[in-house]
DNA sequence: AGTGTGTCCTGTGTGC
DNA sequence: TGCACACAGGACACAC
């Protein structure tokens, strides 16, 4: 689902719903997600104030005063709707920002303190959250291995020779591999290489040096645009406040399939790669 | 160890 | 119109 600048869009609108808030009631609509919710999720939960809501890679992440943290990822389909109102959901003129289209996929929804109301919903489930020990951080299953962020310091041309080194996959491969940078997805990671005029096929062992450097520079710029324009609107995607992000319209290669690649080479082909679309201009992508 | 495939789940679009 | 099938933004557990 929402790749980096999705989440980030999506973070941003649950932080004033939720930063400085107490949760006053969770209500589970099944056991699990993708995953079973932890033992006592939603006791644990309940009564717990938000101090901030931070994210990493794809993962939402918010500091409770009680010590733990709430790690929530969306899957592929995954979204939040805010409303105004413990119950909303029966009094359908109170909504503050539009729910998910279907309420049958309402699976979690925190009751927050102010009258709001946060739904999470989740046709596909491939969506999961859990809780961890804020300070035990370092040993998170889901966070321990991740790379870093595109847009930190530790991210480079340098670090991204250093971890594509011998490595006989397709670049591809590589930048979805979230050990060498966090965040990127099936759409970024399209853009990005369309952007540093590398073939999606190269080998990650081939792109050293000054390769890397542009490679690292289209990964910034690409999600940072990203970013700016609230994340992309493809399918179920939307961000917190229901609002449509419009970075698909910017989109040079993705879902462009077979129309004229925008440097004015020919067409934009789509292949497979480890059972995954990907869209390149095999012209000026080499 | 590193890499490719199958899998979880539902909804939507396409082609017959 | 109805149906079957391919495909979808992720990431894990496996087999090799």
């Amino acid at each position: 689902m929402p790749e980096l600048p999705e989440v980030e869009t999506v973070r941003r609108g649950l932080a004033p719903a939720m930063e400085g808030r107490r949760i006053e009631a969770v209500h589970l609509a099944r056991p699990d997600l993708r995953f079973p919710f932890p033992d006592r999720f939603a006791q644990r939960l309940t009564g717990a104030r938000v101090t901030r809501i931070d994210r990493r890679a794809k993962y939402l992440l918010a500091r409770l005063d009680t010590d733990e943290t709430l790690l929530m990822h969306l899957g592929m389909s995954g979204r939040f709707s805010i409303s105004a109102g413990p119950h909303a959901a029966a009094r359908p003129g109170a909504f503050v920002y539009a729910p998910a289209a279907d309420p049958r996929h309402d699976h979690v929804v925190f009751d927050i303190e102010g009258a709001l109301t946060v739904s999470y919903n989740d046709p596909r489930r491939f969506g999961f959250m859990t809780l961890f020990a804020t300070a035990g951080e370092e040993a998170q299953p889901f966070l321990k291995s991740l790379g870093p962020e595109p847009d930190s310091n530790r991210f480079s041309g340098a670090c991204l020779s250093e971890a594509f080194a011998g490595r006989r996959t397709p670049v591809k491969a590589g930048l979805l591999d979230q050990s060498v940078v966090a965040g990127l997805g099936n759409i970024y990671v399209c853009e990005a290489l369309w952007r540093a005029r590398i073939s999606p096929r190269r080998l990650c062992a081939s792109i050293p040096g000054a390769r890397a450097e542009r490679l690292a520079t289209a990964v910034r710029a690409v999600i940072a645009e990203a970013i700016s324009a609230g994340g992309s609107t493809l399918r179920d995607y939307a961000g917190a406040d229901g609002a449509m992000g419009y970075f698909q319209h910017s989109f040079d290669v993705y879902g462009r399939e077979g129309e004229a690649c925008r440097r004015g080479c020919g067409p934009v082909m789509r292949i497979v790669q480890s059972g995954r679309s990907t869209f390149h201009c095999p012209a000026c992508q080499r």
